[in-house]
DNA sequence: CATTGAATAT
DNA sequence: AATATTCAAT
């Protein structure tokens, strides 16, 4: 469990050397915190879970561990996870559903403890971590998280308001969610009397209510992506599973998964080239440009020389950094083609196509070797 | 027929 | 910009 242990031991290194380590890993890691959210959170947790040794208190995930897990507060936590969650001004038009979770937890954890300290943003992060290793079997718990449905009337009037309290009752029938409110596991939405047409409205061609992607339930999305081995190897229904929430459908997760790889793709951006040699013509030469620091990382290591000019209409897919993720036993049951699967990185390593295949030693923990090397291209099978 | 990815539509 | 829906290929 805790490799990082006996990774200093091997290094025969004391935890605050090793902590020491670690922080200086990470901060190497951020410069790739797009590519490589997963790597960047192992680390953090690594360090976490150090400090925490340390301090001797092995409490749950700590809440009280800022003493002195503060420090590099940079802006780390923020971007790894979100990566592309939309970002909800609070007060913004935006989307007057959607916030309930995060709503809700919030202000649940402000309740427990005014800890505000650093923002919400800590403890976003760290519900994400909980969320991260239960799982495989698990899915009962919070499965009944139904996000909202953007109700999204004609109303046009420019929806400029905002119903300020989700504490769904009253008013709106919407079956907004309930997930999991510890006790009334009891799916009846509240409908009291009225509203007879929960879902399903026999209104026919209705485009179906938006759904919201809060960010719970993109988070649930990520962690599937992340058991599937990448955006790339994952498929909508496999998804839809593993995310086990209630209303989801297929198609809903596959339009998320195509804005999200479109999102996660390196955005080519403009084609002015021609004018303006200045900035243009670098590109892809071999490959390397570099571009907003979002998607980069890929060549690095493959880059190295060769191919350039490629008239290829190369999609040179950027691999996102997402090992499949060791996730001992995934529920399993339906899933069949777990990572491996199209990922169409033709051959632009010619000859040496070894490198990679290996899969027995997950030395891959080795702090010290950081950035790019293995921006794990995902299976390159 | 079911799934998927890309292209559109809203 | 974010979802939904349609289209074409499996």
């Amino acid at each position: 469990m805790y490799f990082f242990t006996e990774k200093m031991q091997s290094l025969k290194m004391g935890f605050p050397d090793y902590i020491q380590t670690l922080e200086e890993e990470r901060r190497k890691i951020q410069v790739f915190s797009k590519e490589l959210p997963l790597s960047l959170e192992l680390v953090t947790q690594a360090i976490e879970t150090c400090k925490q040794q340390l301090s001797g208190t092995t409490s749950e995930y700590n809440l009280n561990g800022h003493s002195e897990c503060s420090e590099q507060t940079t802006s780390t936590e923020g971007p790894v996870l979100e990566e592309f969650i939309p970002i909800k001004k609070r007060a913004s038009s935006s989307s007057p559903c959607c916030d309930e979770d995060d709503e809700q937890h919030s202000h649940k954890q402000r309740v427990s403890k005014e800890n505000n300290n650093s923002d919400k943003r800590k403890s976003d992060w760290l519900r994400s971590v909980q969320l991260w290793n239960p799982d495989p079997p698990a899915e009962e718990d919070v499965s009944k998280i139904v996000c909202g449905v953007e109700l999204k009337r004609s109303g046009s009037g420019g929806g400029a308001f905002q119903p300020l309290h989700k504490e769904e009752k009253s008013s709106k029938p919407s079956e907004s969610l309930s997930k999991t409110p510890s006790s009334t596991p009891v799916v009846a939405t509240s409908s009291s009397a009225v509203e007879p047409a929960e879902e399903k409205s026999l209104n026919e061609g209705q485009r179906k209510l938006r759904r919201c992607w809060s960010q719970d339930l993109h988070k649930r999305f990520l962690h599937a992506l992340q058991q599937l081995g990448g955006a790339d190897s994952a498929t909508p229904k496999q998804i839809r599973e593993l995310m086990n929430v209630d209303g989801l459908t297929n198609d809903e997760v596959k339009s998320h998964l195509q804005k999200y790889r479109l999102h996660t793709r390196r955005p080519i951006p403009m084609v002015h080239n021609s004018s303006d040699p200045q900035t243009a013509p670098f590109v892809l030469v071999g490959n390397i440009f570099v571009q907003s620091p979002e998607y980069a990382a890929v060549a690095t290591s493959t880059a190295s020389r060769e191919v350039a000019t490629v008239a290829a209409p190369a999609r040179i897919y950027a691999p996102v950094a997402t090992h499949p993720t060791p996730v001992s036993h995934p529920p399993d049951d339906s899933i069949k083609k777990p990572q491996f699967k199209k990922v169409k990185l033709f051959e632009l390593s010619n000859s040496d196509d070894r490198a990679n295949h290996s899969e027995g030693a997950v030395h891959s923990n080795s702090p010290t070797s950081s950035s790019s090397t293995h921006t794990s291209t995902s299976p390159g099978y």
